[in-house]
DNA sequence: CCTCAGACTTGGAACAATATTT
DNA sequence: AAATATTGTTCCAAGTCTGAGG
């Protein structure tokens, strides 16, 4: 193995790395066998200590409150030795075994031909009742064999896009219009009268005093300026110094207060009467098939909570009317009735080349579009996630050659072939986001295309550091050793730049992408996240899972899961109880350790002579022979031992997110696959929506491979 | 090409529901 | 039973990528 990518040292256990990559990135040949692994790693993001400087830091948003965890860019997580699995926690679930997951009827992979197709199953679960209902009938034929269909859709699209023949829903639910409470705030110490409209928009702030939000300058700057234009010019509020919200604040936590205060009759009597009022917006027919509805409620209106240093945050985000929306539904279907009387939709098209049902402009950013789509355990999601798997899955086939390629031109006279080649390693190698531009009136964050020359550092001899925000604002830290050319190359195109000027000058995602289609059809730059993400879950599981107990292979998946979610950059806040959390597992330690130690003691003096007979205190405890005494140790220690790798675990996984990889990156087949293998209930892994959204993948049999 | 409207996926936090502890 | 901790769901912001039209 020569130049290998990574340099994990030695280790191969808990190293650091989460991959030891020995194949290939480097020079072409190498055994194809290993190929299979992503590249991705984390070189320093994991390694030791040290790295408290490392990976850390998340870029909180303002927005959250908790007042505890105050620091924003607190210490966060450190280096992430990998532990063992332990099982932590023991909650012994009885182990159901046999997979039930066969039950799963057949997934519905319709192609989006015309007509529809006469399944009703749902998916996995429940609503079986509803969706039998009758809705639909036509019997239509039935396309199987969905992969092919697709893909040929997709390429040549004879019909072009369809993507249903009917569709029929009762269109978007509106917020309720805003009930005044009629506190008044104080303007320089005295009480101010507001109109509704203009009390609707104080109380969006004054509610959000312990979020960061409402101590940010461009926040409150925007909030104010858009208050104003509804206050108009005379009314005596005119600097935002003289406001004082905090009667309103303070009518909030009561009614928080309320609420919670509820009775439980009072509460479920609540949520059965929303449960009605939505009742019909919940689902669609879509080809006689009745499908979820994803999100029907029109956004209500706020103060936009925009991400990082988001030039507008705190902008009005003002309420959306029926004349804001716009209607898709099918030709000659009723279309739904305008709930709100006396006003109407804006348009109602019939365009069966989208999924949309609705959309209304973004308030805040006029050229964007809010959409109503269907949820995502519909088929027409369920379909295209398949694809994208399965996209994921050709590029299997073609990453060796994609690797020559680059590694060929990382030397390339071109100078945007170069940069295309070096870019392609970074999405191949560590994942990174295209990195599409952005505009002026955004969030300033950056993907692999868009990184500026402050981002990354060369560390000679081969090291690269990057420290950058990515999408929402997360930081990306991480040091890695490249290839020699690459590093050379890294070097060249930062040579004689700003700190502000783009890495990749020649080069954009719009280049990059039509480069990689051209080897590979349809492959783009997040191809590279599915596929390294998905391989490694693969990878891991396989290579990890033993026989043990149920916690034992959760934990494995668990540990699977993380590596992922490390790769990909997900990150979450650090909980506000975290540090408590770790105290209490401290204290329990020492506690053991107290007991331990005691234990120790008497063991001495056993072994001293006394034979557990004599001994002057009469006492009723009965001696224990040393061998007793012994096993009582190291019962005591293997606790010990146990909770101090829970507590690792906890302390490296408090700034790791494991849900958005599962949901979005990792084909749900291979843990069907994995779970039908080693005999783990499903829904260990998966949450009820979450297997709601992967019905398609249900029936996949145990031999499955990503 | 390039722009830019458009459509759809991905993302973390807020919030709600449950489970566990006190 | 109340208080907490944990897990699951919803919300809506922020990305990616495509395609039409010049």
């Amino acid at each position: 193995m020569a130049p290998t990518v990574c340099l994990s040292d030695g280790d191969d256990e808990d190293g650091p790395i989460s991959f030891k990559r020995t194949a290939s990135v480097k020079s072409e040949q190498e055994d194809d066998s290993e190929d299979e692994k992503p590249l991705a790693m984390r070189t320093t993001r994991l390694t030791s200590n040290a790295s408290s400087t490392s990976r850390n830091s998340i870029k909180r948003r303002p927005g959250d409150s908790n007042t505890g965890t105050s620091s924003p860019l607190k210490k966060a997580k450190h280096s992430a030795i990998e532990r063992e699995p332990k099982a932590a926690d023991a909650h012994d679930n009885k182990i159901p075994l046999a997979p039930r997951l066969t039950s799963v009827k057949p997934s519905k992979t319709k192609p989006p031909a015309k007509n529809a197709t006469k399944n009703k199953k749902k998916s996995p679960s429940s609503f079986t009742k509803d969706s039998q209902k009758g809705v639909e009938m036509k019997a239509k034929k039935t396309v199987r064999n969905s992969r092919l269909s697709k893909a040929m859709k997709v390429r040549q699209g004879s019909g072009s896009g369809k993507k249903w023949s009917t569709l029929e829903h009762n269109g978007v639910m509106f917020p309720p219009p805003y009930m005044p409470h009629g506190v008044k705030m104080l303007y320089n110490g005295q009480p101010v009268d507001l109109t509704p409209e203009q009390e609707e928009v104080a109380t969006m702030f004054a509610v959000m005093r312990d979020t960061e939000y409402a101590s940010k300058e461009t926040f409150i700057n925007n909030f104010f300026t858009d208050w104003r234009k509804i206050l108009g010019k005379t009314h005596i509020i005119k600097k935002f110094e003289l406001c004082d919200f905090t009667t309103i604040y303070e009518w909030h936590l009561r009614e928080k207060e309320n609420k919670k205060q509820m009775t439980t009759e009072e509460k479920k009597a609540l949520r059965d009467e929303k449960g009605k009022r939505e009742e019909k917006y919940l689902w669609a027919i879509v080809d006689g098939v009745k499908e979820k509805v994803g999100n029907f409620r029109v956004e209500p209106p706020g103060l936009f909570r925009g991400r990082g240093e988001h030039p507008k945050m705190g902008r009005l985000k003002r309420r959306i009317r029926p004349n804001d929306i716009t209607i898709n539904i099918g030709k000659g279907t009723p279309v739904p009735v305008c709930p709100i009387p006396g006003e109407s939709w804006k348009e109602v098209k019939h365009d069966n080349t989208v999924t949309w049902l609705a959309f209304w402009n973004d308030p805040i950013n006029q050229k964007d579009f809010k959409y109503v789509f269907l949820a995502a355990s519909s088929s027409l999601k369920g379909q295209s996630d398949k694809e994208k798997y399965e996209k994921a899955r050709k590029l299997k086939d073609h990453i060796d050659n994609i690797r020559v390629n680059y590694t060929k031109d990382f030397r390339s006279k071109d100078q945007v072939k170069k940069q295309i080649a070096v870019a392609t390693y970074l999405v191949d190698k560590l994942a990174l986001r295209a990195g599409n531009e952005k505009d002026e009136d955004e969030a300033d964050t950056v993907g692999c295309c868009t990184l500026k020359v402050e981002n990354v550092t060369c560390l000679p001899p081969n090291k690269l550091q990057f420290d950058f925000l990515g999408k929402d604002s997360i930081r990306y830290l991480n040091t890695v050793e490249v290839e020699l050319p690459v590093y050379e190359a890294v070097k060249e195109f930062c040579a004689g730049k700003n700190k502000g000027d783009n890495v990749f000058a020649e080069i954009d995602t719009i280049k990059l992408n039509a480069h990689l289609k051209e080897l590979m059809p349809g492959l783009t730059a997040k191809v590279f996240r599915t596929y390294n993400a998905s391989v490694t879950l693969d990878a891991m599981l396989n290579k990890e899972t033993e026989d043990g107990t149920l916690l034992q292979k959760i934990s494995i998946y668990k540990r699977a899961n993380k590596e992922v979610a490390i790769i990909c950059n997900h990150q979450r806040a650090v909980s506000k109880s975290h540090d408590s959390q770790m105290a209490k597992l401290n204290e329990k330690i020492d506690e053991l350790k107290v007991q331990r130690d005691g234990l120790k003691a008497e063991l001495e003096k056993a072994k001293k002579g006394k034979r557990p007979g004599d001994d002057k205190d009469g006492s009723r405890k009965k001696k224990l022979t040393p061998e007793m005494l012994e096993n009582k140790i190291s019962g005591i220690e293997a606790k010990i031992e146990g909770m101090v790798i829970t507590k690792n675990n906890t302390e490296e996984s408090k700034t790791v997110a494991l849900g958005t990889s599962k949901i979005n990156y990792l084909d749900p087949r291979i843990t069907v696959a994995w779970c039908k293998t080693h005999e783990i209930p499903i829904n260990k892994i998966f949450s009820k929506t979450i297997l709601e959204k992967f019905g398609w993948a249900m029936d996949v049999g145990p031999g499955f491979r990503f």
